[in-house]
DNA sequence: GCCGTTTTCGGCCCGACTGTTTTCAGTCG
């Protein structure tokens, strides 16, 4: 029997909505932000919350108190909270788009609708070409161009997106690399929510000092890859590049430079808590420095590991800055020590020209994993290109380059399809001569996700799963698993998880991985390389393990070869 | 609505920008 339970995001959408709504009717502002809190935290819950919510844990969570948790509970038996119910009757449907459109917030949203009665988009463009919204107080003919321009655009009729990490670390790094090589520039760095290597983004920001601030803005304005140029200022531009990229720069002054970074790291979340713990401590912080109340006395710094230790804090590494508990770690000197690249010692999930979507050969795999200093490879093509014979064929091959490579090792694997029934489309025998078996849903995302992965599990013969969810990064969603089920079952049977480091992928994501560390479990980060450059993508694997909190000594593939082999039993 | 090495009540980050204003509210990150 199982019940179908609301998921984190449609608990956390719910949430948003009532503080949309609430913000609508203006009521409370605290109120609102603590919905929004709550939202913000049960997306970055890897545990299903609804659950939690009916056992009356859901209110452990910080942020989470026996009133949203009683909501939550609404939810799960009634599919909707009373409050937002009770709202939604109140406003008309379409009002909440609105808020959507740049400059346009609630409380002017709300005298839209109540003063001139309009309440959909349409009505909205029209109230702004006959120049009726200036008849209110507080907006003029500018603000009804704005927001004309925001509707011809299409803003407010979707939902914002979000870009895959994959697409804008390159194109950041390379603004970064041009910026460093103008004259006026004196540092130069990444911030934001791409600094921090969370899966995905909304703008790229840039943050440099400069003997020449407006040299410096006036040059990147004009990079090449720059096609629209949205704002531009001396200390300040705002850009849009050919493939849609928008990309923020901000100048600022060297000495604060630190404060800066900090602050323009984030994430809005951590810096509010930073700074309300700062506040408690009698310390006021802002992005020029930290101000000590009592005294006046005003610290700016140019590194931020000076910032957070004035604060009393280690130094937290980006990837960490979620308001997910390092602000306390780092209080308490327990923040663990991030896993690097550097750390890697092999690659378990690698394809070859076996698999027909493979670029290269197994030698040239080898060759490729030697040069980036590993001592092994997993070879593990796609069950299906393994028939034939054509298993005993590559293994043949595989001992003659293993006998010109020593010591470098290459493993026999396979990539072990789950089929929808939840059996594997190897036979135990067959995968019995493997030295490493990846299992991986590739199908019917739907079909019973977690039992079919919990028996794939329970195999003997498998060493690891590969790409929990089966997720593509803002292509499909991939399988709703219970990870808590399958971690526990992978502990007690030294099954690994992987950390899969295609960019579209990064599966188990950030969240999954936190949980199944501190679970204990078995993680690899493997490439899943289907060419030889593509070994250099576990580097978003590593990033995302960072963001897990896992330390090298959590990662199996950080050992050598003949102890995981060991581990495993 | 949440939360507590000041507290179960009374707080709740901080500053910049914008458009509209003669001093500021709303919005944004």
């Amino acid at each position: 029997m199982t019940r179908s339970l609301p998921r984190n995001a449609e608990l956390a959408d719910q949430l948003d909505l009532l503080a949309d709504l609430s913000e609508l009717l203006g009521e409370q502002g605290f109120r609102v932000v603590a919905y929004r809190r709550a939202a913000t935290r049960i997306r970055d819950t890897a545990a299903s919350v609804a659950e939690m919510a009916l056992a009356g844990t859901a209110k452990d969570l910080p942020g989470i108190g026996k009133t949203i948790e009683e909501k939550l509970v609404e939810v799960v038996e009634n599919g909707e909270m009373a409050a937002v119910a009770k709202r939604r009757a109140e406003v008309p449907e379409e009002l909440v788009t609105f808020l959507r459109l740049p400059g346009l917030g609630p409380k002017t949203a709300a005298r839209i609708w109540r003063e001139l009665g309009v309440s959909t988009l349409a009505a909205l463009q029209e109230a702004a070409e006959h120049e009726r919204l200036r008849t209110l107080p507080g907006l003029g003919a500018r603000s009804e161009e704005k927001i004309l321009d925001a509707l011809r655009k299409g803003i407010g009729s979707e939902a914002p997106t979000r870009t895959p990490l994959g697409v804008g670390l390159p194109a950041v790094r390379a603004a970064v690399e041009a910026l460093r090589a103008h004259p006026a520039a004196v540092r130069v760095s990444e911030a934001g929510s791409v600094r921090r290597r969370r899966e995905s983004f909304r703008d790229l920001d840039l943050i440099a000092t400069a003997t020449d601030p407006a040299a410096l803005t006036a040059a990147f304005v004009a990079l090449p890859f720059v096609a629209e140029v949205v704002a531009h200022g001396d200390t300040k531009a705002t850009v849009i590049s050919g493939n849609g990229l928008r990309f923020d720069l901000r100048v600022v002054p060297p000495e604060s430079y630190g404060n800066l970074l900090q602050h323009f790291t984030g994430s809005k979340d951590h810096n509010v808590a930073l700074r309300e713990d700062a506040v408690r401590r009698g310390f006021s912080v802002s992005e020029y420095g930290v101000t000590t109340v009592e005294t006046g006395a005003v610290f700016a710094a140019e590194t931020e590991e000076e910032v957070y230790r004035h604060l009393g804090y280690d130094f937290i590494p980006p990837e960490l800055r979620e308001n997910s508990g390092e602000l306390e770690a780092a209080r308490e000197g327990r923040l663990p020590t991030l896993v690097e690249v550097g750390d890697l010692t092999g690659d378990l999930h690698s394809h070859s020209t076996w698999s027909a979507d493979g670029k290269a050969t197994t030698e040239e795999m080898a060759a490729a994993a030697r040069a980036r200093g590993y001592r092994y490879l997993a070879v593990t093509d796609h069950s299906h290109y393994l028939r034939d014979g054509r298993i005993e064929q590559q293994a043949e091959e595989i001992a003659d380059l293993n006998a010109r490579l020593k010591p470098f090792r290459l493993l026999r694997g396979v990539e072990v399809n789950i089929k929808a029934d939840g059996t594997l489309d190897l036979s135990d025998d067959v995968l019995a001569g493997f030295d490493w078996v990846v299992a991986s849903l590739h199908t019917s995302f739907d079909r019973n996700p977690t039992e079919r992965i919990l028996a794939s599990i329970d195999n003997p013969h498998v060493d690891c799963i590969g790409h929990l969810t089966g997720r593509r990064l803002s292509k499909r969603e991939g399988a709703e698993v219970d990870v808590e089920r399958i971690v526990e079952r992978a502990l007690a049977t030294k099954t690994a998880l992987e950390i899969n480091s295609q960019p579209d992928r990064l599966d188990m994501r950030d969240t999954h991985a936190r949980l199944a560390g501190e679970a204990g479990a078995l993680i690899t980060i493997d490439s899943d390389a289907h060419s030889t450059s593509a070994l250099g993508y576990v580097e978003y694997g590593i990033s995302q393990a960072r963001r897990a909190w896992l330390t090298k000594s959590q990662i199996l593939n950080t050992r050598p070869w003949s102890e995981i082999d060991k581990m495993l039993g």
